[in-house]
DNA sequence: CCTCAAAGGTTTGAAGTCAGACCATTGACA
DNA sequence: TGTCAATGGTCTGACTTCAAACCTTTGAGG
């Protein structure tokens, strides 16, 4: 008959409505949000009330994603005036990562950062920053240099990243950013940890602020994109 | 005390989780779907069971949108064999928008718009098109050029930048392209359709394409980049 | 004409989610 | 030291969603 189906925008036009989510979803962006460093260890999480509200999701189901984190051992909680979930420091083993995504997972996700990541650089060049924004990406870049360990490392490499999609004042393409760098930065903590990519990366990462500031959006993409690359070929070559 | 929502990056992290979407999920996708034409006029939507699996809803869910969409006249459903549902012609009306978005969403959209669209296109370049893919391409713009209405040329615009970031091959890119050509074709179906205008876009289309072709990312990137300059002077220029 | 496969239509009970109220604990502050 | 506001903990009834049946309609094909 008449096979609408065939179309290829089909597939582009209807995604998997993400069944039962509400309890996953809290669960995987606040235990996001800790692993990248946005919660700190020793740090206090909001309060129930406003957590909830911020993800639009009944408390009794915010409560429920607080238990399962509480159950990883990711937090612990106190009660009573001041009390409140505070972040705990990492287990000897992360709670482990249940399916290793396939390679066309990994392939899809590198092409992707490879339009948004180098978009954003461009865009925050582009843009009239706040002084509170420039000082946001310096910060970010001094967090990073100053990363003692490797976890370190990678939680602020997450969020220096996270940082210049923030600055571009599009909730959406930040909100597109830090779904990447979720992702990115699960697939790095796989992969062993190389000094000599480091200091090249770093390098890029100074260039790239740097481009930002002088408003040079060119170099600020092109830099990116060189170090999304590079990031891509580390992935495509060291995983499984 | 100790105030970690004050970070910005947190903003980033932290996203609204759509309550009770299954069903309101449904509707927006195969509205939108069939607003942009990719299911057209006269043609059957696939099977209710096929559908639910596609979008990983329960039959009973699919169908309470279907319901909704048969309510506001989008289609028309026959049963027995053969049967199905079908999409209706447009009314004289679309069902009136609910809410008109506020300006800071439309900047919002007009920024992730100028990230992800000529970011699409440089990519699309840079990938190594089969046969039908080029075709698509080549399709999409013939389609373009023969649309008579505006109501047709809208469609067939939303279509042709959906081509293109489908032919970059990451499912999650195509996504996102289909997520802003929904809206962006909402906002332009408020304002005049200016011939002149059009005739402009045409020649993007076409350089655009043709750059893809000739595997000119750069050249592909620059007037893609154009073009959504164009159509967001534009929005701002018109939108209340 | 008959049969039956393919489609939409209906039912059922379990599980997830919600809003909102109320309970229990505890430390900040008067 | 006593109060009480802030915070996590609990309960309840209603609504949504789910999976997996089964029912009804209808046209294609023998």
């Amino acid at each position: 008959m008449n096979d609408v189906m065939d179309s290829p925008l089909v597939d582009a036009a209807l995604h998997p409505v993400r069944g039962h989510m509400a309890f996953e979803s809290c669960v995987e962006q606040l235990g996001s949000a800790i692993q990248l460093g946005i919660f700190r260890v020793g740090t206090k999480l909001p309060g129930e009330r406003e957590l909830a509200e911020r993800l639009n999701v009944s408390r009794a189901t915010l409560r429920e994603a607080i238990s399962a984190l509480r159950a990883a051992g990711l937090v612990s909680t106190t009660r009573g005036r001041g009390g409140g979930t505070i972040v705990e420091p990492p287990a000897q083993t992360w709670p482990a990562d249940q399916h290793p995504p396939r390679r066309a997972e990994i392939d899809d996700l590198i092409v992707f950062r490879a339009v948004i990541e180098p978009g954003a650089a461009h865009r925050a060049a582009l843009t009239d920053l706040t002084v509170e924004q420039r000082e946001l990406l310096r910060t970010s870049l001094d967090e990073l240099a100053a990363a003692e360990t490797p976890a370190d490392y990678r939680q602020a490499d997450a969020r220096f990243h996270l940082a210049i999609s923030t600055v571009c004042g599009s909730d959406e393409l930040a909100r597109a950013c830090s779904g990447v760098q979720v992702r990115i930065h699960q697939l790095l903590a796989e992969i062993p940890f190389l000094k000599t990519n480091i200091e090249h990366s770093e390098q890029e990462h100074r260039e790239v602020v740097e481009a930002i500031l002088a408003r040079d959006a060119e170099r600020a993409r092109a830099v990116m994109t060189a170090h999304c690359d590079a990031t891509a070929a580390l992935l495509k070559g060291l995983l499984p």
